[in-house]
DNA sequence: AAGCGTCCCAACCGCAGGTTG
DNA sequence: GCAACCTGCGGTTGGGACGCT
């Protein structure tokens, strides 16, 4: 394992150390302590160059050094000190006792990033991509359009040019910004004052977490984690504010939550993973008032039956998996 | 059993910052 | 102030191990 053992230009060798070299470097240490690595080599009898000596002694043969693989507890470690250090290895290592910035930035590569990346976060800001959260907001509004385009007391076309406007005016087409912007727009005759959407809408913006991009799980954002780091009772807390999937579970042929993430990076196994629940949590109660609203203000059974049937049910099944979700590209 | 592709990780490389003369 | 040297860091490489076909 490792590089292959090339002569260096200087004579000196490279690649895999072997036992007798181990021992020359350990031995020489003992003696003489760690540190003067570029005379280390020829002290301690060996043809190699002192970042070498240096390299193999801080990850190798270094009496501390805790061998096997990361636990469930250092894998959290990692994940919450990089959200807020990024790339600083040995930073991290600091607060790993045993362990070295190599296999810690080992391990990140092989196992930790590419397990952000199948739940769809940046692993370098630990927030949800912007092109899967684009992607689900539109979804979204598209799901939302087409509810909307089953209410026939609306000016269904009018809704949809609001819509249209809002997608390509904003950026960010959160649900709070697209009611809000809806509410406000000066269009008094396309949208009927007293709109049960709206107001169903409205009563949603009031939520104040409800946006379609906190329907992810959200990373640990940085000003958190700082706080988290200089707690030490929220650092041993697991339950920290890491995304559910972030709770360390086997993964990587492991078993767990993140299996369907695995299942080759199925979007829409995915999405579902991704925790809507956290959104159902609190909406069956909205879309409730919805029907009563909507019965109220127009004791219309066209208007209200349909948004009674989408949550209706009260069941398990949400109905706002259904308003937004159920789309055939989601199946 | 052989070939192939992927994973894993020890080790190398280049650079930056600190120290010394 | 400056150059040379030393140390440490983060990114990258390459080859053995392993699994799949």
């Amino acid at each position: 394992m490792g590089r292959s053992p090339s002569s260096a230009k200087n004579g000196l060798k490279k690649g895999p150390w072997d036992a007798e070299e181990d021992k020359k470097l350990a031995d020489y240490i003992q003696k003489h302590g760690p540190g003067g690595w570029i005379s280390l080599p020829k002290l301690a009898g060996l043809n190699r160059c002192g970042k070498s000596c240096r390299l193999r002694w801080i990850n190798y043969l270094r009496p501390d050094i805790k061998r096997g693989s990361f636990t469930p507890e250092e894998e959290q470690t990692i994940l919450k000190l990089h959200a807020v250090l990024g790339n600083k290895w040995s930073a991290i290592a600091t607060h790993l006792p045993g362990r070295t910035d190599n296999e810690i930035k080992n391990f990140w590569n092989t196992h930790l990033k590419k397990r952000l990346i199948r739940m769809g976060y940046d692993p370098m800001t630990h927030e949800p991509r912007a092109d899967l959260t684009a992607c689900l907001r539109l979804l979204a509004v598209n799901n939302l359009s087409n509810f909307l385009n089953h209410n026939t007391l609306l000016d269904v076309n009018a809704i949809k040019l609001q819509f249209l406007k809002q997608i390509l005016q904003s950026t960010d087409v959160g649900l709070p910004n697209l009611v809000s912007s809806i509410s406000s727009s000066p269009a008094p005759d396309l949208l009927p004052k007293e709109n049960p959407i709206l107001n169903s809408l409205s009563q949603l913006e009031n939520q104040s977490s409800f946006s379609l991009g906190a329907t992810i799980p959200q990373p640990l954002h940085h000003p958190i984690s700082t706080t988290l780091l200089s707690n030490p009772t929220l650092q041993s807390d697991p339950q920290v504010p890491f995304p559910p999937s972030f709770q360390t579970v086997p993964f990587d042929g492991e078993v767990g939550q993140f299996s369907a993430f695995s299942q080759g990076d199925n979007l829409t196994d995915s999405i579902s993973q991704w925790d809507f629940q956290s959104v159902t949590d609190f909406v069956p109660s909205i879309t409730k008032e919805t029907t009563t609203t909507s019965i109220s203000n127009h004791g219309d059974v066209t208007s209200s039956s349909s948004l009674i049937q989408c949550g209706g049910d009260g069941g398990s099944s949400s109905p706002w998996r259904e308003i937004f979700f159920d789309d055939s590209i989601l199946q």
